[in-house]
DNA sequence: TCAATTAGTGATCAAATGATCTATAAAACC
DNA sequence: GGTTTTATAGATCATTTGATCACTAATTGA
């Protein structure tokens, strides 16, 4: 066969050459987007199509598809869970409500992504190992410092334990699950809905929420 | 090839020939526990094999996959959202808090299902429409309801809207979501968190809990 | 009893998929 | 400039997949 006509058409892009760091960089994140699309089962000729490269040259990067994902799933839990927030929570000097406010915030800025997730939710139905390990990370860190402190405070007759704790998780962590799984409408502001959630919470256990402070 | 050796091994069952209704009813419903479990993109072959018949047999039933996986969804998503628990919601000659008791106890009944969940969850990432109209049934038929009920009987400062039953139903429907698509710890029993919940939110709005009624 | 109907089987197709291998050309090095 | 290195492309393989088709035997009915 020929190898050219006249150079018509679109101007073919000369193919790049990056570093391998570079190029490793842009197909995870590409990765990360691409299956968080369509399901961990898309197929890796469709990635390499968005990322104007040849499949063959994925498995340059990732000796299999399964380790290309492993990459897509580290890359996504990685430093979602903020240490320091565990700080915010017990510091003392701030009143419950806003230390609790503010993790929320912080937490559902970090967690509330399209992408993250759907692969999470991916993940999890997969069975994967990795639900586990995030929860407990949650659990420990934050919840259980939530705990601590609405117990310190608590005046009412009733006692937090941890399953309120994961009660009023759920209540906030849904509003995502809404908005980016099932794709059905939510309120643009999740500020809101929040810290009704929160001070109905707190109230619940004889932690009053000033009216101003709302 | 010769047809037959001395008949050893397994007695081999004989192919059993079933009215088409029977085998259709079989292959829904072995393909809602199959599909739950796999996810949507498990192989046909893998279904007749659970099924014990040929893979070719399922297109004798269902001209496609997809057909087959409509036949699922309607089979999990028909008849879950009982109409009458409307009327349960609606009862004024019930305390409320019992109304709402018994409604989220046949609600989790019927959706807290390791197969529902599942392929709930399943569907709902795949972009089927499917999850709009559940969740507009769910918020018209029963939200709605209660959201009216509270409001008749709120007497806080608060006054409850549309998000805030949303809130209380996340926070409960989160408990399955915890044991079935994360597969994490969850207590045993979920009427205690459930009563919880409704509690503390029926409170908020002002609308007292006796006691003894807990 | 015997022919007609049809539930069910087994072989097979075409397309798609993860993976491999060789060739090419852009960068790096001396 | 000339040589080496290697990022990238292109062709291709072996499986797997949804789907089809011709055939077999269990049931039905006159």
């Amino acid at each position: 066969m020929d190898q050219r006509h006249a150079p018509e058409g679109p101007p073919k892009r000369r193919k790049q050459r990056l570093k391998p760091e570079e190029r490793r960089e842009l197909i995870v994140a590409e990765a990360v987007a691409f299956f968080a699309e369509v399901g961990l089962e898309g197929r890796t000729r469709d990635l390499s199509a968005r990322l104007g490269i040849t499949q063959s040259l994925l498995y340059k990067y990732f000796s299999s598809k399964e380790e290309l994902l492993e990459a897509v799933f580290e890359r996504v839990y990685l430093d979602r869970l903020r240490p320091e927030w565990r700080g915010w929570l017990l510091d003392r000097s701030m009143p419950l409500r806003e230390r609790m406010l503010r993790f929320y915030g912080a937490y559902t800025a970090a967690i509330f992504d399209y992408q993250w997730l759907r692969i999470f939710m991916f993940a999890g139905l997969a069975g994967a190992q990795l639900n586990n390990r995030y929860f407990g990370r949650l659990s420990t860190a934050f919840l259980e410092a939530m705990l601590e402190e609405i117990r310190a405070l608590s005046a009412g007759p009733e006692y937090p334990d941890m399953e309120d704790l994961w009660n009023l998780h759920g209540s906030i962590v849904y509003l995502g699950i809404r908005r980016f799984v099932y794709q059905v409408p939510t309120p643009d502001d999740f500020a809101t809905p929040i810290a009704r959630s929160i001070d109905r919470f707190l109230n619940g256990f004889g932690i009053p929420v000033s009216q101003q402070a709302k």
